[in-house]
DNA sequence: TGGGAGTGCTTTTTT
DNA sequence: AGCACTCCCA
């Protein structure tokens, strides 16, 4: 019960609620009952996904049927944390604080911090990013003289995290050859050095905080009685240990309020398990599962097109999107002679469209992978048209950075050998490899941390990493009673780190974001965020924390009046006016890694749908038929997701004007995505000639393959073979000799 | 110690 | 082609 006044919030709260459809209503209202409601929220791209999450919390609380502490919201990005936190601010006068939101592994984090003893970590332990955690296990490798060609760190990595994911300890991986079983004891090694150094990696911080509620029955009750309302945004998107630990927390009867869309799961390549909305519609009794539908976003043609693509998968938990918008306009289709040609197309189309009042951070321009993006740039960049591309390196990943964090870690935990040998030569201090060997070999020896064994040297070494482990302990000491920001400045200013960039040619920019750096530290002191971190350890802890898990703004700013180029991943969540897709091609989208197996190939298609649904009202879509891949030409045909389309949703564009009717052109156009386009002939000139009159670039007929596109030769004479794209039947390989190929330009 | 040359990789990516 | 990483030499 809500001790204040519920009744002066109803009226208002009531109102938000007839501002909702019917599902949503249902969703948002779903009964507090004992056993509990669980609810299985299916939420189309659109339809208003979050803002019923956020409302169902606001009825919640409105309604007096929970109070604030005892909700758990959880999120996977810090940004969609965020935004549900203000959204909710926005609609309940509830303070917003009392609620734990968060990311899944900023909640863990906290328990962790929260727990620390129980969860035996050290009270100042650390988080190692993925880029730490490479360097931790490239530096165990070298430990423990194992050859990285037989086994690469990054495999390693992957082995690891893959694992965790998993809920699997190094004890209880599965070892079914000598390989697995040397990964497994490496992975064991792992988890040792990360123990004694006092350090976690992120698969660590879910796994270490399920294990503590696991195995500890009181604090486990305590939290299950705690949270009655469990509440996850993206659900399609938790992988398995994700899963069971929302399963633990909310074993104690809490409701579970699961909102995701099985259409848009676009990350099982790392770990997502769709398979999860599949089992909680099993593993959860007295659920209900109410499907969004009605979509807010884009027009009809668009809709339509989503709609007929996704239908081509076959693991779907059925769902269809409908709008009582207009269809709109239809899709513009361009096919491009070449990737330059592509890109000359979305310019001008793009020019065109900021001319006649369109804002430019409504235009989204959009590809499959992060490689595709530099003719795209090229192209905007020399006629002059402002954009900001998605991606590339965040603040907190940044050298200076990192290194500036380095040294308060090591500040924070001198076990951290991490942070050690980042910065214990950076800025240079006479410290070689040579040096450092032997101190790891003191270090081995006395199983202590590198700091820890730099305490104890002599000779030489004593005078240099000496030297280094005195500044470190002087520095703390200066350090102790200053404000966070403060803190920082010390540190970057007699760490050496701003003398050396000042002396560095391009250091300016560097030097810049250190300040910044300080700069968010103030902002952190003041947050929320802060408040809740500094129950446990300390304000530099508490920040450090954060910067690891907060990696900071990409370098885009996302209302900018610019083009928006980016990734289809990055862009899911997003919504534009107009939408570019290119790079449509077999082989480049879908993928050639996901062509073969069903289950890739579904995910592409996903992938596709979620760039569909990016559009509010005008979508095109352009392929290329020859693309500068690294460092070579590429032929490919149209994807075969063009044709999945429905004909009656696209128009055509061509560079050439046409006499006849728009709707007889785009049929022909249609046709193009079954049959070479004629363009193709121009490329066939000046290409190298093989046996038969046949040219790489060359369209051609094959009696059981169909149409395709000869990408590549080898051999002669009697030997001679051919590479031929032939779209949705494969990329194959065909001796001359026995092959009936035929030409297919006309 | 730092830079230049040689080598290999290259889908998507948040925490 | 472009980039990150390693290795070797001055």
């Amino acid at each position: 019960m809500t001790a204040e006044a519920p009744s002066a919030r109803t009226p208002q709260s009531a109102k938000t609620l007839t501002d909702l459809n019917a599902p949503q209503q249902r969703a948002v209202a779903l009964p507090v009952t004992q056993p509990p409601t669980h609810g299985l929220i299916l939420a189309g791209a659109g339809s208003g996904k979050t803002r019923v999450l956020t409302t169902r919390i606001a009825w919640l609380l409105a309604g007096g049927q929970a109070r604030a502490h005892e909700i758990l919201a959880v999120t996977f990005t810090n940004k969609a944390a965020r935004e549900m936190t203000t959204r909710l601010a926005a609609q309940t006068a509830v303070n917003v604080r009392s609620l734990w939101i968060g990311t899944f592994h900023g909640l863990c984090h906290r328990l962790l911090r929260l727990h620390y003893r129980e969860a035996n970590l050290p009270q100042s332990f650390q988080i190692l990013d993925v880029t730490d955690q490479l360097a931790a296990i490239k530096r165990l490798c070298k430990t423990l003289n194992i050859d990285d060609e037989k086994y690469p760190p990054r495999e390693l990595q992957y082995f690891i995290n893959a694992h965790k994911e998993k809920g699997l300890r190094a004890g209880e991986v599965e070892t079914w050859d000598d390989i697995t079983r040397k990964k497994a004891e490496i992975y064991a090694e792992y988890e040792a050095q990360c123990q004694r150094e006092g350090v976690v990696d992120f698969a660590e911080l879910l796994l270490r905080a399920f294990e503590l509620l696991s195995r500890n029955a009181p604090l486990r009750t305590h939290y299950q009685q705690r949270f009655q309302h469990i509440l996850v945004d993206e659900f399609q998107d938790t992988n398995r240990l994700q899963y069971d630990w929302l399963k633990l927390l909310a074993g104690g009867g809490a409701a579970m309020f699961a909102v995701g869309d099985d259409d848009q799961s676009i990350y099982a390549f790392r770990g997502a398990e769709v398979g999860n909305m599949r089992d909680f519609e099993r593993e959860f009794a007295g659920k209900q599962v109410i499907r969004l539908e009605q979509n807010y976003r884009s027009h009809g043609h668009i809709l339509a097109a989503a709609n007929a693509l996704i239908q081509h998968n076959r693991e779907r938990l059925g769902k269809e999107l409908w709008t009582d918008a207009g269809a709109g306009e239809p899709i513009r289709v361009y096919e491009a002679a070449s990737d330059q040609d592509e890109a000359g197309f979305v310019v001008d189309e793009a020019r065109a469209l900021v001319e006649e009042g369109s804002s430019r951070s409504q235009i989204a321009v959009l590809y499959r992978s992060n490689a595709q993006s530099r003719v795209l740039e090229h192209e905007l960049f020399s006629r002059g048209v402002a954009y900001r591309v998605y991606g590339g390196l965040r603040f907190f990943e940044r050298q200076e950075i990192k290194h500036a964090l380095a040294y308060l870690r090591l500040i924070a935990n001198p076990d951290d050998d991490t942070a050690f040998l980042r910065v214990v030569n950076f800025p240079t201090r006479g410290i070689g490899a040579r040096s450092l060997e032997n101190l790891q070999a003191s270090a081995r020896q006395i199983n202590a941390s590198l700091y820890t064994a730099a305490a104890s040297l002599s000779g030489k070494a004593a005078v240099t990493v000496g030297g280094f482990v005195r500044l470190i302990e002087s520095l703390r000491a200066a350090i102790v009673a200053l404000s966070l920001p403060e803190q920082i400045e010390q540190v970057i200013e007699h760490s050496g780190l701003a003398g050396h960039y000042q002396n560095e040619k391009e250091g300016q920019e560097r030097l810049e974001n250190l300040d910044e750096l300080i700069n968010a530290a103030a902002v952190f002191a003041g947050s929320d965020e802060a408040t809740h971190a500094d129950e446990s350890g300390g304000m530099l802890p508490a920040f450090l924390g954060y910067a690891s898990l907060e990696s900071g703004e990409r370098q885009a700013g996302e209302g900018e009046e610019a083009v928006q180029l980016m990734t289809v991943h990055a862009a899911k969540g997003l919504e534009f006016d107009v939408v570019f897709i290119t790079g449509l091609e077999q082989g480049l989208f879908p993928h050639d890694n996901a062509i073969s197996d069903a289950r890739g190939l579904e995910e592409e298609r996903r992938l596709m749908y979620v760039a569909i649904t990016r559009a509010r009202q005008r979508l095109y879509l352009s392929s290329a038929q020859t693309r500068m891949l690294h460092g070579q030409t590429r032929y490919a045909m149209p994807s075969q997701f063009l044709v999945e389309l429905p004909p009656e949703c696209l128009k055509l564009l061509s560079r050439q004007k046409s006499a006849r009717s728009d709707a007889a052109f785009w049929r022909e156009g249609f046709v193009s995505f079954k049959r070479p386009p004629a363009a193709a002939r121009e490329r066939v000139d000046g290409a190298p000639e093989f046996p038969g009159g046949l040219k790489l670039g060359m369209n051609v007929r094959h009696a059981k393959f169909g149409f395709g596109v000869i990408i590549d030769a080898k051999g002669s004479g009697e030997e001679a073979r051919v590479e031929v794209n032939f779209g949705s039947a494969g990329i194959k390989w065909l001796a001359l000799a026995y092959a009936k190929l035929e030409s297919a330009s006309t």
